[in-house]
DNA sequence: TCCAATCGTCAGCAAAGCTGATTGACAGTG
DNA sequence: CACTGTCAATCAGCTTTGCTGACGATTGGA
């Protein structure tokens, strides 16, 4: 499944003052811990995204939940199936546009959030931002979403 | 080539709250501008990695350079053998043990580092990180520095 | 001298995701 | 209504990528 190279990234000393290093590091010391808690639900923390995206904006198309987390269409398509068989996500189809399903969440996709995903997800953050404090990690949050932002906007200029 | 989902991503609103997903969007954007500007010279962003730990620190083994970039053994080879076609890195000997190389940066390695590829990358981060202010920047690389530390030491207890 | 560990290499494998084509549905045009 | 272009979902096939396991050579400690 996983398989990664070194377990944790030394960061060479001089790289480390390369803000791209550093975010590549960090993002990637993250996904394998969020990953390693999901792997008991035999979940990848991108089928969770998909959970969250229906959880918080409601039913949509498969396309537009890819649009939203730059999953590929038919990555979504495979993501969806194996959701479906869980009986965490239901193809409904959308009476408007008869092309697009209606993806929505289960009764058990939202308790399985509620329950088990969320704190799973928290605590994972808590142990990765554990040396942070309140204020750091909300400064952080923050910053990235600034950065976040901005690069979308430059991005409409190409 | 590249290719990549959808060029930008949206970020879905209430997935902007979570750490790891802004985490991942924003190491995602930075590293497809290295990797485009980078494209140039024929080079990945790993490969500028390598130089760059070689620059800083000297001469060492191809596992050694892995090991500080968390690149696999076995990737490694590939990748030195393209740098070393390129005249960017020589495979020495090391004197003292002689299972390992002693991979060291020529003249023509150190130069495009310091003709090219230093002021490349330092625009890039200029521009993606052009939204914030220059305390900000090193507020967000203390911090991310922080996490990363903080990371590794709680690796050594498992 | 023996044995476990390490370096570099390579062949084979598995995951991941993208491309392009296809089918059915939609929307606007004339 | 037929005609055209677009878009959703799907699928087969391909490429990229990186890892696994095995190998010979070498090291270093018992």
């Amino acid at each position: 499944m996983g398989g990664n190279a070194h377990e944790s990234a030394p960061t060479a000393r001089v790289l480390a003052e390369s803000t791209g290093w550093l975010l590549n590091d960090v993002a990637r010391e993250v996904t394998l811990r969020l990953e390693e808690a999901l792997k008991g639900d035999d979940l990848r923390w991108r089928d969770y995204g998909v959970l969250v995206v229906l959880e918080s904006a409601g039913p949509m198309s498969q396309q537009e939940i890819g649009r939203r987390l730059a999953v590929d269409r038919s990555t979504m398509v495979h993501i969806i199936d194996l959701l479906e068989q869980r009986g965490l996500v239901a193809r409904g189809r959308d009476r408007v546009d008869r092309r697009a399903y209606a993806i929505e969440l289960t009764g058990a996709g939202r308790a399985l959030l509620v329950d088990v995903l969320h704190p799973l997800t928290a605590e994972v953050h808590e142990r990765v931002l554990g040396p942070l404090t309140p204020e750091e990690r909300s400064v952080l949050t923050r910053i990235l979403g600034r950065v976040a932002r901005g690069a979308d906007e430059s991005n409409l200029r190409e």
